[in-house]
DNA sequence: GAGTCTGATGAATCCATAC
DNA sequence: GGTATGGATTCATCAGACT
């Protein structure tokens, strides 16, 4: 064996619930090691007590010199840290998602553009089972704000956008998601009753946006774990999960709960594929092969224009050569043009799509 | 009469337009004499080339020189100013809103909280007909947030809880409105047939807003004031507006406008009681709720066929994948099939139709 | 006139790969 | 790393032409 001199990168935790806080825990895994980070931080008011000035003196909840400043500014500090730390832990493809309410949300979006993050939408979860407003001097409170960004302007993201318009019965998923608050069997109990944890996500959720944004065997990590929505979510839909929760009591629940969880078999969990993602066919190999001529004339869709096959694989029609897309861009006037959807080919009497030539190569691919 | 000494106030230039820097007209104006403050700064959208459709026609985009910082820095410093001088103007138990998209609504609420505002809620205006994404690289951008907030925390906001019931129907107004965008006749135009204004706002969004948190007579002030809206919904309901607008040619435009304008237009409240539709439920929302799994079998209604469920709410039988209706109508033979009827899962033994599942949640919305 | 079809358009941070 | 090129990508609504 050769003599290695680098430092051992640390092994990254898969599928585990690491403790403490999680800045640290953060600190102490590999650089650039994570797909996804889902995170859904405390507000600002239950921070009070939990939280240290900038300085490092302990916040004292019961202090009178606690004012509204000082509380957006050790939430802006503890902000600007997690932050950080989760940046450093994404790939250069990774990506974040951080939800919150109108309370504290506006300061983890500012922060998350101050740092270098791309931010790729806002998206509203929109409760339908709210709780209403009880005294009636407020709009009820029916949704939660997520923002999914990049970690940097121009980074090659995830997105299932095919598998999400499958989910959606054909049409494009918008940024606003209709989806109940987490109740009933799903919701967490302890002994006595009482709800494991104030603020357990449903599962739904996380479904959704782990649909969306990562592929089976990502990465996905979740600072804030509580009670394991994410890592349960994570689990069933074969992605690798990271938790780290400083609380012991919801650690606990976590485990029971992500031990009882079953991957899906993994042929339910193939999405919908955009045609991006099949092989490239040159429009030469159809010449190549027979399934059009030299020197056959093809048709526009639009019947408007026609050109020449030559024996290269490029048009000729009405004084301009090139590929089939840079002729009919050039005949169309338009800045592009789809030349397997733009030209027609006659077999019987009938003008078909030169595209299903390509869908021919495509299955004899397989 | 007696003499008196103190310094005469500038006289509010109420239902008028005000012309230059709307930071300077803020200052020039008496402190503490405004009830509602609406504003729709700039978004500082920060767009890099061309976007064309599929069908190969440019958009629009706003690239107007007023969108137009360089850096965060500035932007922050712009918002500063003006959400300050705002606040000055307001009477104490006054109120703004803001509007803004993700590009620059976190930092538009960050400011606020910064300022002493006290938030009341965050608003998302649901577009019933966005521009949809035609790269298919993110979700569809379907919404805007408006930050509703009180001058002080404590201060005794006008909220009209009973009238705003009255337009949901009987039931609390929520934090999410869904409303069509400004187009039709709504929407101004030039002489020469182009839009007056790239985004001017629909008058049913202010319709609602005046209506939940002003009383007739009250002064409203828009400091992006544009081609008018907020001075139109203010006439036909009954209060005072005050505008400021920087382009001569929106101010043009917003005069004429204003002059036809008759107080309690009907017209007004057409537009912000539109009815609700029968909520669409895509099959996939069952998987992400957990009402069926991935992988689970369907079988058909008449018990010849059978299919498995995708994590992405699409079906896999017999060599076919796509939607409920596509899988069923392939294995049929049949040019079309109705999937929620067709397909049924076991439970207790039972085959009981997907259908069931829906109609489970179109009961939870309403 | 009623229905059907075509074209236009809206606050948009909207491509991937090979050379 | 910049440049050239293949080729993938849209929903709701309204106006106006056409049947």
């Amino acid at each position: 064996m050769t003599k290695n001199t680098r430092k051992e990168a640390p092994v990254l935790p898969l599928n585990t619930i690491m403790s403490g806080d999680c800045i640290e825990a953060m600190n102490s895994l590999p650089e650039g090691s994570v797909d996804l980070i889902f995170a859904d931080p405390p507000y600002n008011l239950q921070l009070r007590g939990d939280l240290h000035r900038p300085d490092n003196s302990k916040v004292d909840a019961v202090d009178d010199s606690w004012d509204q400043f000082d509380s957006f500014k050790v939430y802006d500090d503890f902000t600007r840290e997690w932050l950080a730390a989760a940046r450093r832990l994404l790939k250069p493809n990774g990506a974040i998602w951080v939800i919150g309410s109108y309370h504290n949300v506006f300061r983890l979006g500012a922060e998350l553009q101050n740092q270098g993050y791309w931010l790729l939408n806002d998206v509203v979860w929109r409760k339908s089972n709210p709780m209403p407003n009880f005294r009636g001097k407020r709009f009820t409170n029916a949704h939660e704000t997520l923002i999914w960004a990049s970690k940097n302007e121009g980074a090659k993201y995830t997105f299932n956008y095919e598998a999400l318009k499958a989910l959606n019965e054909g049409i494009q998923m918008r940024s606003d998601w209709v989806l109940p608050i987490c109740n009933g069997g799903e919701r967490l109990k302890n002994e006595d009753g009482d709800k494991a944890h104030p603020t357990q996500k449903p599962q739904s959720l996380l479904h959704r946006l782990l649909i969306a944004t990562t592929n089976p065997g990502d990465v996905v990590l979740d600072p804030f774990f509580g009670t394991g929505t994410t890592g349960a979510v994570a689990k069933m839909l074969g992605r690798d999960y990271i938790g780290i929760e400083r609380e012991e009591k919801y650690r606990k629940v976590a485990e029971k709960r992500l031990k009882s969880i079953r991957k899906f078999d993994s042929e339910a969990l193939k999405v919908s594929t955009s045609k991006r993602a099949e092989p490239r066919v040159p429009f030469g190999q159809l010449v190549e092969r027979g399934m059009l001529r030299p020197g056959e004339e093809l048709s526009s869709l639009n019947g408007r224009h026609k050109a020449k096959v030559r024996a290269d694989g490029t048009l000729v029609g009405n004084d301009v050569k090139g590929s089939i897309h840079q002729v009919g861009a050039h005949l169309e006037g338009a800045p592009s043009c789809n030349g397997w959807t733009y030209w027609t080919y006659k077999r019987d009497g009938q003008n078909v799509p030169i595209d299903l030539l390509r869908q021919q190569i495509r299955a004899e691919m397989n």
